[in-house]
DNA sequence: ATAACTGTTATATATAATGTATAACAGTTA
DNA sequence: TAACTGTTATACATTATATATAACAGTTAT
């Protein structure tokens, strides 16, 4: 079972972050399922030459975000009753997200439709096409 | 010319991206137009309730991003050409901050329309009041 | 039972980011 | 001259990030 962590540590953005960001986007393209094993948080930080406490606080956090399940003894694997539904509040968030990158698309005249074609083509690399199964 | 900057010193934002992401959504709405005065960086550090050196840093980024003109002795002012159009690498940018978060959205099940609802939602909020008609 | 493995917790250290506090400088304006 | 600009420098405190060890409590395989 290869990891498929490529992490940059020239970026100012923190480890912790980058490998949250992986491992989600890891599931989004199903190559991780619910039920699916992790590694555990030290041949993990082995393997990609980090700390196993940053493994562990990405770990964490992905567990208080309801993508992992993490047992004491067992040990990590993608929730097996799948990851919780966008409620509500959920989607504020995303949008409180969303904000400054829109605003500031706005001032440099990128038109909406622009953005909205920049978006698709993300939910194309992630192959994923409204999918419809009426 | 009152600049309405409200800030939550509890988030953990930093205090300095909140006030840059405040001023793009000035611009955004129109609020700011090129040429329009900002002030001081002292004077806008005791409006509201910080230190000059943070509205600085602010100010500096704005100004590396083209969103600024800084006079050194005569003061701070929408870039008055405009702001700089959107370009591919900007684009590539944009993309880069909307992966994670489409990522996300994937997992949790929201679908691409909603999504893309989501971000309609905000283009709506930033039309209005910018209505301009003469 | 021993050894090797799990997540977890604790302590310590180092560096960078963030924010504040003063002070001074150089130039403009009233 | 006095009051204002942005700018720079120094110092300080707090937090975030990341690493380094070490130990603990339970599991699993030998």
């Amino acid at each position: 079972m290869g990891v498929f962590i490529s992490l940059d540590f020239e970026s100012s953005q923190p480890i912790y972050l980058q490998l949250i960001h992986q491992i989600i986007e890891g599931i989004a393209k199903k190559e991780l399922q619910p039920g699916d094993p992790l590694p555990s948080v030290r041949s993990l930080a082995q393997d990609i030459g980090i700390n196993l406490h940053t493994v562990n606080k990405a770990y964490q956090q992905l567990k208080q975000d309801g993508f992992l399940q993490i047992h004491r003894q067992k040990g990590v694997v993608i929730r097996p009753e799948g990851i919780p539904k966008a409620d509500n509040i959920y989607k504020e968030q995303v949008q409180q997200k969303l904000r400054p990158l829109i605003a500031e698309s706005i001032c440099k005249d990128l038109s909406k439709e622009e953005f909205l074609t920049l978006c698709q083509t993300i939910y194309h690399d992630f192959q994923i096409g409204g999918r419809n199964d009426d």
